[in-house]
DNA sequence: CCGAATCCTTAACGATACTG
DNA sequence: CAGTATCGTTAAGGATTCGG
């Protein structure tokens, strides 16, 4: 051990279970919104759009169990709980940041791949149209 | 239309697009390998470890019809097939490249805060257990 | 060698209803 | 308001088999 890499096979490992955070579905529209500060459950769920009650409490979970969120319950009538990135949430932003701006850049020409692709498809699919 | 801001609300779904491209288990493993350059369908299936016949064609053929990866076969026998990044594929690298530094450096923060979360879990299931 | 097709098992997810 | 529990649907992923 001590070795100046840092375990290729680790990262990797570490790298899917990052990617399994990140990549599902509602990980980085929190992060997203969190970043802009803290914000409690209902604003939250009013503030992502499309997310389900239960879908939200499991992402936010699961952000808190990897200490990228702190949970801050209130002992009040009505209850409130508010959500915080952490220290390493907030690093977080930085890479999840790119990566929004590379979307935001490349959308226009992803769908335009995608198009010319499966036209592409449609038309390989269908031989008996080739005299029509 | 027209706006200043390309349009929060299309973005957004971009997002989800892309992050449903890299967020789908494979993907990130196959850029990664393909960013050193040209590779031929069974190398990629053995360097990447794990991955299933079926998976590995399904995640590259999405990644062509993204436009992320070229897909070159040759008349031969026995067949040769051979990925190569295109120019938006590589430009994709980079924010990869950030996660994945990311993970590197964040890997044992979150275990560790992992541990602390399960075993917190743990300890409030059992309540019983208070006076043992 | 590359990949399509089929089958099967497991999750992720959403909708709903109920609790402190 | 915030969260848990349950149920039903869908889709992802793996193993296997066949074909060019």
């Amino acid at each position: 051990m001590a070795n100046v890499e840092p375990d290729e096979a680790a990262v990797c490992t570490a790298m899917g279970d990052i990617l399994n955070r990140i990549g599902d579905k509602w990980s980085v529209m929190v992060v997203g919104r969190l970043k802009g500060g803290t914000m409690r459950f209902s604003e939250l769920r009013r503030a992502i759009d499309g997310v389900s009650q239960r879908m939200l409490t499991l992402t936010l979970r699961n952000l808190e169990r990897d200490g990228l969120v702190t949970r801050t319950v209130y002992a009040e009538i009505p209850p409130r709980v508010e959500y915080t990135l952490t220290e390493m949430g907030c690093t977080l932003t930085g890479p999840i940041g790119a990566l929004w701006d590379w979307a935001a850049e490349h959308q226009d020409q992803v769908a335009q791949a995608r198009a010319v692709y499966d036209r592409a498809q449609a038309g390989a699919e269908e031989p008996e149209r080739r005299r029509a």
